[in-house]
DNA sequence: TTGTACGCGTTATCAA
DNA sequence: TTGATAACGCGTACAA
């Protein structure tokens, strides 16, 4: 393939000239310019951009780490990543990390490789002690609260906004609560059991661990905690439920065995997810596409020169339906 | 930043046995070895990969064309490439492209560019007369079938997958017949609507337009197709529906009005998502998931040598629940 | 087993 | 407005 040199030869110019044109610099005279192009044009040729990032110490891409791509909850993230990473021009390398550590570090060395401009991580399977030595390299945009550490993030308040849930089915008369997580040591996970936990305690609410119940990831798990709650002595009169397909499919399981929905159990779900609409269930939407694009956004403003880290905060809000 | 050189003149070494130890050669002695291997620990030295990529003329990339993420036949297909590249140590550019033409061009230019070593594309939107040209830069596999083009493809046979399921909902004495589609001009959509068309044309059945609905996407289109239903003077006994999403939106809303399925309308769906099997839907597994692995390892063997285009066919099957 | 020197293809610098 | 040349950082042919 053509290069520069030849571009140069055959146009009867310097390199010099042909790289003004190729990056639309002033001072090239009209003649000059057409015939690069002409050259350019006859010779097939295009950039090699390995030597450009070589040389200009950048590569416009942007890598995200995520744990599975193939879960509503971060192919939406993802979603949100990509429409600003088009707009801005930008290319994003899909990390799927399993949730193991070692491959996300090998992202993080990545930036330390040049190799990418900048790292959205929206796993939380590294500890912030583990990121922070990588902020030296590039700008790093997590999605949960970096607080002090050195580099940006955009959060949602897990716990304000379980609680806010909480709360509401409390305001609708229900004592009796119990609770669907997906991983029972997730990062967010965790913050929402203490908002439970403390609700509890706050309210003077009983505890029964018999109504806690993790490993809640699919439609199935829904259906088998509609038959868990169905087969116990004591029942919940409310669920609160992370992720409303899970809600979904206990709702659908508990019908099936007549169990009327909101009267005999009320469910709330949470994250606001397509079928939730459908079904009717109360939900809290917790922006997950304006996450993805507002992490891009300031992933890309570093790369551009601001240098300080930046929290922001998203709102949560609950859609009432009529499942409580 | 450091750089080899400097680390060949510290460790008292010339920059080939500093990149001989990167790179795992034989021929370096213990001693040097160590030393070398000290001084990059004493610098926190790696290498820049933008200068790697430009003398290997490689950069370990793939690039991904699909039109969205945030939908569940895609991310499936993500998640199968991606693991595959994870396991190659392969790192995968997604570029979401909303079915925009020139947005697709760009990531093939990207190949002729050498930012990448291999494309994959899940979209629709290039015409093969579009992609042919690009086979010049590198290898690129398509998801469906390629026939005689010079690039390698991954596919499954949308005519025989849905007369399959069209003979299916016959075989259980059905003859009024419908049918709920997403993108009409989608290019499998279209396949399966010549499929629907020579289907009805064998058997002697009747073609009401009525009962052909497009634009089918989201859970709610389901619903809607279902209050549609229920609103015709003539109403078809079965309904085969691109996508279990759309699907169960039919199924839920239908019974709401007390329509009982499978007895007063039968729903056959397809592509076998998680919802259909909590709705006992039945329908058509098309093997996403190995659809996204497969592609990768073809483009992956391309990369390493093998230069003769590949088709590989998958294969579908009935999934047999209750709906039908 | 080791080292010298060149090449990869581009942009940046600086003088003209 | 133009061009010669350095610089980016690494891999490798070839010589020793």
């Amino acid at each position: 393939m053509a290069n520069i040199k030849e571009i140069a030869r055959i146009a009867g110019v310097s390199v010099t000239t042909v790289s003004r044109v190729l990056n639309n610099h002033p001072y090239v005279s009209k003649d000059k310019r057409t015939a690069v192009l002409k050259t350019i044009e006859q010779l097939n040729y295009t950039r090699n951009m390995n030597a450009v990032h070589l040389i200009t110490g950048r590569t416009g891409a942007v890598a995200v780490i995520l744990p599975m791509i193939n879960s509503f909850y971060f192919s939406v993230v993802m979603d949100g990543l990509a429409q600003a990473a088009l707009m801005a021009q930008y290319r994003l390398i899909l990390c799927q990390t399993n949730y193991v550590p070692e491959e996300e570090l090998k992202v993080l060395n990545m930036l330390r490789n040049k190799e990418i401009d900048g790292v959205v991580i929206v796993s939380t399977a590294l500890k912030p002690e583990m990121i922070e030595p990588y902020c030296a390299y590039g700008p790093i945009v997590t999605c949960q609260n970096s607080g002090e550490r050195p580099y940006s993030s955009v959060y949602i308040e897990h716990y304000a906004a379980f609680r806010h849930g909480l709360d509401y089915l409390h305001s609708k008369g229900h004592r009796k609560i119990g609770y669907c997580e997906g991983r029972e040591n997730g990062s967010s996970a965790s913050i929402r059991q203490s908002a439970f936990q403390d609700f509890l305690a706050e309210k003077g609410l009983p505890f029964d661990p018999e109504w806690m119940i993790f490993d809640c990831v699919r439609e199935e798990d829904g259906a088998e905690v509609a038959r868990r709650l169905l087969d116990m002595r004591s029942r919940p009169e409310a669920m609160i439920i992370s992720g409303d397909h899970v809600a979904a499919g206990l709702i659908i399981e508990a019908r099936k065995h007549g169990l009327s929905i909101p009267e005999e159990l009320a469910v709330m779900g949470f994250d606001n997810q397509p079928i939730g609409r459908l079904l009717e269930i109360t939900t809290i939407d917790n922006q997950l596409y304006q996450m993805g694009s507002a992490a891009f956004e300031i992933v890309h403003k570093h790369i551009h020169g601001s240098s300080l880290p930046v929290t922001r905060k998203l709102e949560y809000r609950i859609i009432e339906r009529s499942t409580v």
